[in-house]
RNA sequence: UCCAGAGUAGCUCAGUGGUAGAGCGGUCGGCUGUUAACCGAUUGGUCGUAGGUUCGAAUCCUACCUCUGGAGCCA
């Protein structure tokens, strides 16, 4: 017996042998009773006639039109086609399909039927005008013509027979100049564009006369694709961070933070480049976790509750058994207990995903949405833990020194004049490796008046760690060996019975980059720390069962992915790092 | 959360009890292969909000809001 099968939509549509349009970015219509019962009856057109809009680039009006569809063999083509429509396919217009024609718009569309118009379109369209970046075109080695750029008007000059246009497309820092002549069919427009204003430039590519730049663009044609007005908040001048930190949605056109965000663009890259070269798998651990059990900081539940009328226990408390997960939910803080387990499987793996902490703190260097990467590593001790930590930190400044030298000038020339120095000087000097019992006699030793008096057994303070990186080594210092009281459970616990295998690799400017440690490998002696931090081995079994079956010793450490970035462009400011920072009482965006 | 500081034109700021200002931006005009262009004119305000003191408050007092810096928590 024949299997029937549901037609689908395209099918009911235009027969089952209807060829399908994807040649060019074209999808088959699709158009459901709610939607015609909502918009009217639908278009009456051969089953082979597939309706289309078509934008014209030129003008940036749309085009109403149908293609029909040469059936059968020759599927993918489209045949016949309006005058108008072939005329701004040829200009380098968008085709897409219209989702669902109306009795209005076949009526308009039934009038030009006759224009139909056989035009030799196969599967090749007449491309699309490329567009060169504007970073292509300032490094070109030789004029371009004819060339097309599209971006933002970042400012614009008048001569006397012509304007010059700053032109920023975010590809690099630097703008184009365009030479917009008088002779313009839209001159008195152009004049009109003001800071902002996106257009599309089609010319050629030339040898510029001024000073300052060596290649500009003569303009044959300028089309204004989206205008600006004067209410647009940038100007060219320089704004404050302060100020642009309003405005997230527009900063990332500003120098400053277009060269912030593609520095952290390439940092992210470099991340993974470091650790694929060196065998690492990337992991996904989960971003909704159940475990809380790491004390790295206030948690965001995640829960399905309904807050009007959520489920109670007997005692009155919320009964989080009944919602979503079964079990009370967050959002993950550290992938770190996850990492283990696959690290206890595939030797050597990272994350790099974001986190969340619920804390209220409100610092330049924390935010409560923040990506972290966390390197686990089977048969590796803290030794080898900090060789890696270091190893990162410098390879991550050696990659972006080298990819992002133009960006990186800016923040040396505007936001901090010694961050070139200070990042060479970082890659070129070991770090220098202190145990903590070292550090307080360092501090003790100093002479200096500290506001929070130095104690063995309590935690370094921010002044405290600024004075070894910035005061005593003058580098990134990395201190090891924490007394156990002061760090997590999941730690190793020294031979010395009283310090843990924890290591911070403390920067100067910035303070804790990275934290990490060697894990307890023993079952036993981790469960005593679990007990010792009053919690309960039995909510851990997965978590105890990488020590139960072929435990072995293991390191990680979790390096602050923002943190990094600050450090690698001088920027002070967490929020001006990341595209739109969620802090205490701000998640606008 | 705690401690400081700040909120005046679109932006950066001056104005400390007596008629709300400057520079930049915008607009108009001039000049000009300019480049944070230049010259002239012009536009632009609920002085964070709400109370209070005073003949009179941007200015003094109180509360609140927002932002910034620092601390704690950490990455």
């Amino acid at each position: 017996m024949r299997e029937k099968r549901a037609l689908t939509d395209r099918e009911r549509r235009f027969g089952p042998d209807a060829p399908k349009v994807r040649s060019f970015s074209l999808d088959p219509i699709r158009v459901t009773d709610s939607q015609l019962r909502k918009r009217g009856p639908l278009l009456p057109v051969p089953v082979h006639v597939l309706p289309l809009i078509f934008a014209n680039r030129a003008t940036g009006r749309w085009l109403l039109g149908f293609a029909e569809l040469r059936a059968a063999r020759d599927a993918n083509v489209v045949t016949h086609i309006l005058p108008s429509v072939a005329a701004a396919l040829r200009a380098g217009g968008v085709v897409r399909s219209c989702p669902h024609p109306t009795l209005r718009t076949a009526k308009r569309l039934q009038k030009r039927t006759e224009e139909l118009v056989e035009l030799q379109l196969t599967s090749k369209l007449p491309p699309m005008p490329a567009t060169t970046s504007v970073k292509a075109a300032l490094q070109s080695a030789a004029p371009i013509a004819p060339i097309q750029v599209q971006g933002w008007v970042r400012t614009r000059r008048d001569s006397k027979d012509f304007s010059f246009i700053e032109l920023n497309d975010g590809s690099c820092l630097r703008n184009l100049q365009i030479i917009a002549k008088n002779t313009l069919p839209n001159y008195a427009a152009v004049q009109h564009l003001i800071t902002g204003a996106s257009i599309t430039v089609r010319g050629a590519l030339v040898a510029s006369q001024g000073k300052g730049q060596s290649w500009e663009i003569v303009a044959d044609e300028i089309e204004i694709v989206g205008a600006s007005d004067d209410t647009y908040p940038l100007q060219k001048k320089g704004h404050t961070p302060e100020f642009l930190r309003e405005i997230a949605h527009l900063r990332p056109r500003s120098n400053l933070f277009g060269a912030v965000f593609r520095v952290r663009s390439r940092l992210a890259f470099a991340i993974h480049q470091f650790f694929q070269e060196r065998g690492f798998v990337y992991v996904h651990t989960p971003i909704i976790t159940g475990s809380d059990c790491e004390g790295a900081g206030e948690l965001f539940r995640v829960t399905a509750i309904d807050p009007k009328n959520p489920p109670r226990r007997p005692d009155g408390a919320i009964d989080y058994a009944q919602d979503f997960f079964a079990r009370s939910t967050f959002l993950t803080v550290s992938g770190q207990l996850e990492a283990e387990a696959f690290a206890c499987a595939l030797s050597k793996v990272y994350t790099f995903g974001p986190t969340f902490r619920a804390e209220n703190s409100n610092t330049s260097r924390h935010a409560n949405e923040f990506w972290m990467i966390e390197p686990e590593m089977a048969f590796t001790d803290l030794r080898g833990n900090m060789d890696v930590a270091e190893e990162i930190v410098k390879y991550l400044i050696r990659d972006i020194r080298q990819h992002c030298a133009e960006d990186l000038e800016l923040f040396a020339k505007f936001v901090d004049k010694e961050l070139l120095a200070r990042l060479d000087f970082v890659m070129e000097r070991p770090f220098q490796r202190i145990t903590y019992t070292e550090a307080v006699e360092f501090l003790t030793k100093s002479g200096e008046k500290f506001e929070f008096p130095v104690a063995y057994g309590a935690n370094l303070q921010s002044e405290h760690e600024r004075w070894l990186t910035e005061k005593h080594f003058k580098c990134p210092v990395t201190v090891f060996d924490y007394p156990k009281e002061i760090k997590p459970f999941y730690m190793r616990l020294n031979d010395d019975g009283k310090t843990v295998t924890a290591m911070d690799v403390l920067v100067p400017g910035i303070g804790e980059i990275v934290g990490g440690s060697q894990r307890e490998e023993r079952l036993e002696v981790l469960e005593e720390n679990m007990r010792r931090h009053k919690m309960d081995p039995a909510d851990y079994k997965w978590y105890l069962d990488l020590r139960r079956y072929g435990t072995v010793p293991h390191s990680g450490f979790g390096l602050g992915f923002e943190r990094m970035l600050m450090f690698v462009t001088g920027v002070s400011n967490i929020r001006d790092v990341i595209p739109f920072a969620r802090t205490p009482g701000s998640a606008e965006f």
